[in-house]
DNA sequence: CTCCGCACTGTTATAACATAACAGTCTGCC
DNA sequence: GGCAGACTGTTATGTTATAACAGTGCGGAG
């Protein structure tokens, strides 16, 4: 149980560090013009630990920039992203993560670890299904789906079973490195 | 397949006229207390056809209180009923609908209709035991898990599918009606 | 009865998230 | 050149949410 690659079925990488690197390529090949700043952005989000608000952007941006940059640059990119299926919004949060599966619709769940506010896209048809049956049973036509999970990720989960083996403690973690990102 | 009360296992009348009143039953019968702010907040509910802002309850609010209310004042209030089960917050609307499911633990999705703006409460067990599935195949312990989907509700899926009987039918709303609730 | 703590509400100010509206720039094309 | 379109800049403002502290009323301990 040692590996942090969480590799999965679709053989997705899920490497940050090239997250910027692969929406490029994707961009090429489909003709979609990636420009300087929607990069720049891109690589924001590679270089982040978890999902990053628009405000968190703006600000690494305007650093990046060496000058302020206002709020309609950052959500206009955002749009971009969205609606390229580059990232996700993760609603609960609002917060921004880079998606996970590129190249798949997103048919999947967001788990957000209370502890270290990474996020983390889990595939899973069999979820889609049964909503999707749920939903047909109350007369219901979904045109979106969105699953949000809040709760401990693995590396946490474990990290607070060994630290309080014995005794017992209160279930959030309080300041333990929270990645950049990470509001609230 | 014809009935409009959706009847479920539970057995929970959903008839938002007497929320306000089943919410009153079970805070007398769980010692807590529901002053009159509060009861006035779950009145505005009461009266509501759809998923209510923050700031429209402060409206309402101060409506009926003849004065202006503040926003904390409001918050205050929503967190209490938020914290006693008796609303659910619709994250993807940042907004605030009465629990169709009173007493029971909310194991179910928010479907949001994006033609009438009314939110439903489905329950399914099944859904939730998938994505708790998924989630353990994952090693993520999900504490708190949302679902929420748009799409059409059965009454205006029905309505759309009549106006539009024999030409395009892409099932999904263009700028169809939107009402009180709702907001974006 | 007085004092104290507690729960609730009021009030002021501000933070955090998001968009409208319009102006400027750059590029490719005729 | 001149135009159209896509992109970005800029200013202002709208919307959602919280921090921090003050007042009020009530019940219990002393």
């Amino acid at each position: 149980m040692l590996e942090t690659k969480t590799e999965r079925v679709c053989g997705c990488a899920h490497d940050p560090a090239t997250f910027a690197a692969r929406v490029e390529q994707s961009c090429a090949r489909d003709g979609v013009q990636l420009t300087p700043l929607r990069r720049r952005v891109l690589d924001i989000f590679s270089g982040s630990a978890g999902p990053l608000g628009a405000y968190a952007i703006l600000e690494a941006l305007s650093r990046r920039e060496g000058k302020q940059v206002a709020p309609p640059t950052v959500y206009r990119t955002l749009d971009f992203l969205l609606e390229h299926g580059f990232v996700h919004k993760i609603e609960s949060l609002n917060a921004y993560a880079p998606c996970e599966h590129l190249g798949h619709a997103h048919h999947g769940m967001l788990a957000v670890c209370d502890a270290c506010g990474r996020s983390e896209e889990i595939e899973d048809e069999a979820v889609m299904r049964a909503i999707a049956a749920t939903a047909a049973g109350s007369g219901f036509m979904p045109r979106t789906v969105m699953v949000e999970a809040k709760g401990l990720c693995r590396r946490c989960a474990e990290r607070e079973a060994g630290a309080t083996a014995h005794h017992r403690n209160p279930g959030v973690a309080s300041s333990t490195s929270a990645p950049s990102g990470s509001r609230k």
